[in-house]
DNA sequence: GTTTAACCCTGCACGC
DNA sequence: TGCGTGCAGGGTTAAA
């Protein structure tokens, strides 16, 4: 799950989730759940936490996902790359691979899903919430003020990167994941291995509109719905962005733009994806 | 500073 | 049918 993703899930949490009590909470037995919850020793040290406390704002920075509670704690969620929150009531089974269920006082409850378990949750007092290493060195957020264009081409040219990983990098620019990081590529009209300090201002400004671009896009069709991925929103409902994406999973087909058989690479162990032709 | 590879995990597609 | 293998992916970490 991506920037667009967690930003869908966070709007629909702020009109569903936003307000409501937590009754119960309960981190389920599998070791996999354990696993989920790994900054807590025991599951009670993760539930009693929750359990009382009102869900007052819901908060993105970058893949995370931050719950603010009337204790005065945060319950931070990080989705990885198959983790999801589904609404669901006493009445519906539990999915496979459920590790935590919380039960709202309203009715209804919050389920946290996660089949790879490379997602985590914890709750942490807000005090402490600097000291979480990865949002401390969290980096500048696409859809923030402070994202100017001017701010943009002072980063890159203070780094030397391919710009593939650069804009993976979450130090970097916080939010994109494999799959945005082509299309931002794409419509920049640049290759993953362009260096981050050779770009013109006319290119730095292209890709600056394309990050913003491609990532409101996303937010608008309510993010990437891939069929092994199956990310689903809140209410279980698949994105659309899919239909749209210009090269990523498009090996071999042609290109939208000028029908060039779209090329992979591997970077650093994943699958890129660009158009030969239309990226220089 | 940057780059590479390995690791964590499950489900699925593939070949035999 | 059923097994083994490889791949997918976000992020961290250690090593090059």
């Amino acid at each position: 799950m991506e920037l667009p993703e967690v930003e869908v899930m966070r709007r629909d949490l702020e009109k569903d989730v936003v307000g409501r009590k937590v009754k119960e909470a309960e981190v389920r037995p599998s070791r996999n759940s354990m696993r989920v919850i790994r900054r807590h020793a025991k599951r009670k040290d993760f539930t009693s936490r929750l359990e009382g406390t009102k869900v007052t704002r819901a908060e993105r920075k970058g893949k995370y996902l931050l719950l603010h509670l009337d204790s005065g704690d945060v319950w931070v969620v990080h989705f990885g790359m198959s983790g999801q929150f589904v609404r669901g009531t006493k009445r519906n089974v539990l999915p496979p691979h459920t590790h935590i269920v919380v039960t709202f006082q309203q009715g209804g409850d919050l389920r946290y899903v996660d089949p790879r378990t490379f997602g985590e949750s914890f709750v942490t007092s807000a005090d402490e919430l600097g000291k979480v290493k990865e949002l401390a060195h969290i980096a500048i957020d696409p859809l923030e003020d402070t994202f100017t264009w001017p701010a943009f081409g002072e980063l890159m040219a203070r780094r030397a990167s391919k710009l593939k990983p650069l804009l993976m990098d979450q130090t970097f620019i916080s939010g994109l994941g494999n799959i945005y990081s082509d299309e931002v590529l794409f419509a920049a009209g640049l290759r993953h291995d362009r260096m981050s300090d050779s770009l013109s201002s006319q290119e730095v400004r292209r890709l600056y509109r394309a990050v913003q671009e491609t990532v409101q896009d996303a937010i608008r069709y309510r993010g990437t719905t891939l069929e092994d991925e199956a990310y689903v929103d809140l209410f279980g409902k698949p994105g659309e962005y899919q239909n749209e994406l210009k090269v990523y999973g498009r090996k071999g087909l042609p290109c939208r733009r000028c029908r060039t058989p779209i090329e992979t690479v591997k970077i650093s162990n994943r699958n890129s994806y660009f158009c030969p032709q239309c990226q220089s």
